[in-house]
DNA sequence: ATGCCGACCCGAGGTCGA
């Protein structure tokens, strides 16, 4: 089974470079992030051509997040339980399809609205690691993947591509990463890429993609049943050379993880279809 | 040191992103 997530920076400047990568590497699942459109607007018959339906957490110009799947997808949360019932902000989805839940995130930037923004972003990560908690104890088969706008490591970010104070590097984030992989999550790239940056986000300005100056923000975390199931992971960087390309490059997983059948794409694969060893 | 770029809003230039 592959799972991938892509932060895609508006779905619908991006829905050719989406469709392609989609024929390309044939995922059974997708989470996108920042679709940056409410849900009418989404291009969902672009996906259906591919045999792929989908459900979408939508927002105008802001945030808005999607899933979608060859098989039939149920939709279990379209905010992070706990949230204040009036919070707007399209972020999560949670879907279950092919026997998984699977959580989509975009968690919140923090830099922006000052202390409070900040706190905001504190409060969303404190809200995911409870869920991920209640999961756990569900023994649920389960991961959560997206863009989750922390540096866990001063290995995952290209020296000088982030102030020292910035919200994705303070210490109060990473703890609150770190709690998700106390709580029994294994960080999918990480854990069969230790020695390489692995990034998923380079800044359009300055030459960052020219330079390498990236960041690795964008994660896929496995409950523990699915982490023995782990074949490969990355990202997938070549999508960042494209012509008008979002900032983020799509993760994907691959796990050896029963599906059914119908849902299987052909069995002959092109060699560039596996893009695990792109890091 | 700051801005660089790109997408959103809309129809200018401000806001947000990371």
């Amino acid at each position: 089974m592959r799972i991938a997530s892509w932060n895609v920076n508006s779905i619908r400047v991006r829905q050719t470079h989406v469709k392609a990568w989609l024929e390309r590497v044939r995922p059974d699942i997708v989470v996108l992030q920042e679709i940056k459109c409410e849900a009418q607007a989404f291009p969902r018959g672009v996906f259906e051509e591919l045999g792929y339906k989908s459900e979408v957490v939508g927002q105008k110009a802001y945030n808005g997040v999607a899933a979608l799947s060859h098989r039939d997808i149920a939709i279990h949360h379209r905010a992070l339980p706990g949230l204040a019932p009036d919070d707007t902000q399209a972020r999560y989805i949670e879907v279950e399809t092919e026997g998984l839940t699977v959580i989509g995130i975009y968690l919140p930037n923090g830099n922006s609205g000052g202390e409070a923004g900040f706190q905001y972003k504190i409060a969303w990560m404190d809200l995911l690691c409870e869920r991920a908690e209640a999961l756990m104890r569900e023994e649920r088969n389960f991961l959560i993947t997206g863009d989750f706008n922390v540096c866990p490591t001063e290995f995952d970010y290209a020296a000088g591509a982030l102030p020292p104070t910035d919200a994705l590097l303070r210490p109060e984030s990473r703890a609150r990463y770190r709690r998700l992989i106390y709580a029994g999550l294994t960080d999918a790239v990480r854990t069969l890429h230790p020695d390489a940056p692995a990034y998923t986000f380079w800044d359009y300005q300055a030459g960052c993609w020219e330079r390498d100056r990236g960041l690795r923000i964008d994660f896929s975390l496995l409950s523990p049943r699915l982490a023995e199931k782990l074949v490969a992971a990355a990202p997938d960087r070549a999508e960042r050379g494209e012509a008008q390309p979002s900032d983020h490059v799509p993760v994907v997983v691959d796990l050896d993880w029963a599906r059914p059948a119908e849902a299987r794409p052909s069995e002959a694969q092109p060699a560039e279809a596996r893009p695990a060893e792109a890091v």
